[in-house]
DNA sequence: AAGTGGTCTAGACCACGTA
DNA sequence: ACGTGGTCTAGACCACTTG
């Protein structure tokens, strides 16, 4: 098989088959939590080796969009399975222990996209957002106050009812809600963090003083193709919590 | 070649000769910057096939442990290149831009460990630690002080003077003299962010307002196999740069 | 037993860097 | 021209899961 021979090109085979792998998942031909074909499999629909296909899934799987089973196929990585589906939380206790909060929705509306929402979010500025207000409770005490924007585009329909009937009845994250109702899945996302003052809206919220020192978290999150989809700014209360990061 | 004829066993092959080369490097058989083996020398030497060498050297390039480079060979990687020298350092301008800072040495002494520095370091409370403050200036500004301390006996004989020459003379980062003068090579490195406010020590040198929050980073980092080496604790101004990260 | 992913091999050829 | 890493193949066998 001659690279000349098979579909994108100018790339390595392997490449050319993460793409259509890609593209597939990007198009739903395959979705969360359900099997892709085996690798013999996918090996004849593109016309390569296995190994060709091995290592373009090896890739996949590193970059979280697939998994692995041996024994059981290769299935598309979700948000919605117990394990995975804080993925995104990097907030430890002191101790080093992963804690899972509870979600108290505080706020929905629409608003328009300011210069720099919008430049995160790769829209034009005046553009109608989802807003998204929440607390979240660790251990029942409030610990992070969250301002969560999306092009109303992507979750059209929504309303207050759904999110805190997915976040409560069904006890999934926001993340999932998007992956199971939208179709949008989450896949990376890039978090710039400063330090601030707690002001009149957190302060109250988290339940600390007025200028206390609060971490801000500025997350966008990417789909397929680092397409931004939604931007949100997390104000953390840090007194007994920390955010952790691991450098290699 | 069955695995029953190779020297650790239990494992894969090529996991197997993952440890083989961590130990030469961890033993100092290859120095940072210089090339190991070709993989078909190594695939020789170990009496494995060159694809297998290939797996387990793919693997300690993923860590940033090694580093190939086509039609030249596999090399040990370094924290003295151009490029590699800030790999551990995550701060960016507001603008995204990555910025090198000058550093200036304000402190440098000894002192046991305290129980929770003792803990992260693996060494037992009232041991003895070099102890190193320092200020970096970005853009002739100051936004971080560090507060940086490691057991005495991995930088035997270090004064003063070999810092400052480091840093001044040959533009190098702490990093780059643990590796060349202590043959201490960090190859990663765990942090914990919380926000604080400025005290009496860091609001002077920060040029902040006593109270202004501030990121303090608590960072320990490891050599090979996950040993401790250094702790340290950065308290950053955040009013002009962010710290960055990435999640897949 | 059959199908899946996981490991390993041997050999081909390409792309890059150096001499 | 030669040696290096980079890609690709075809085929073997192992380990795990399911019927």
């Amino acid at each position: 098989m001659k690279k000349a021979s098979v579909t994108p090109n100018f790339l390595p085979l392997y490449e050319q088959i993460k793409l259509l792998i890609t593209r597939g998942l990007a198009d739903g031909e395959w979705h969360p939590g359900e099997a892709i074909p085996s690798e013999m499999e996918l090996a004849r629909r593109y016309q390569v080796s296995q190994g060709t296909v091995r290592k373009a899934i090896d890739e996949l799987v590193m970059d979280n969009m697939l998994v692995r089973r041996q024994g059981k196929g290769t299935f598309v990585a979700t948000l919605t399975d117990e394990g995975t589906n804080y993925r995104f939380l990097n907030l430890l206790t002191l101790d080093g222990e992963k804690e899972y909060p509870q979600s108290e929705f505080i706020g929905f509306q629409r608003g328009k996209a300011d210069t720099h929402v919008a430049k995160r979010l790769g829209v034009l500025p005046g553009s109608t957002l989802v807003i998204l207000r929440r607390v979240l409770n660790f251990s029942g005490k409030p610990v992070v106050y969250d301002d969560i924007r999306l092009p109303v585009a992507l979750l059209k329909g929504i309303t207050s009812a759904m999110i805190e009937d997915h976040v409560n009845a069904h006890k999934g994250t926001l993340y999932s809600l998007y992956e199971t109702r939208y179709r949008i899945r989450i896949v990376s996302a890039q978090e710039r963090i400063r330090a601030t003052a707690a002001d009149e809206i957190s302060a109250p919220l988290l339940n600390v003083a007025l200028g206390s020192p609060l971490l801000c978290v500025e997350r966008v999150a990417f789909t397929y193709d680092k397409q931004p989809v939604e931007w949100r700014q997390s104000y953390i209360n840090t007194e007994n919590y920390c955010y952790f990061d691991e450098l290699n």
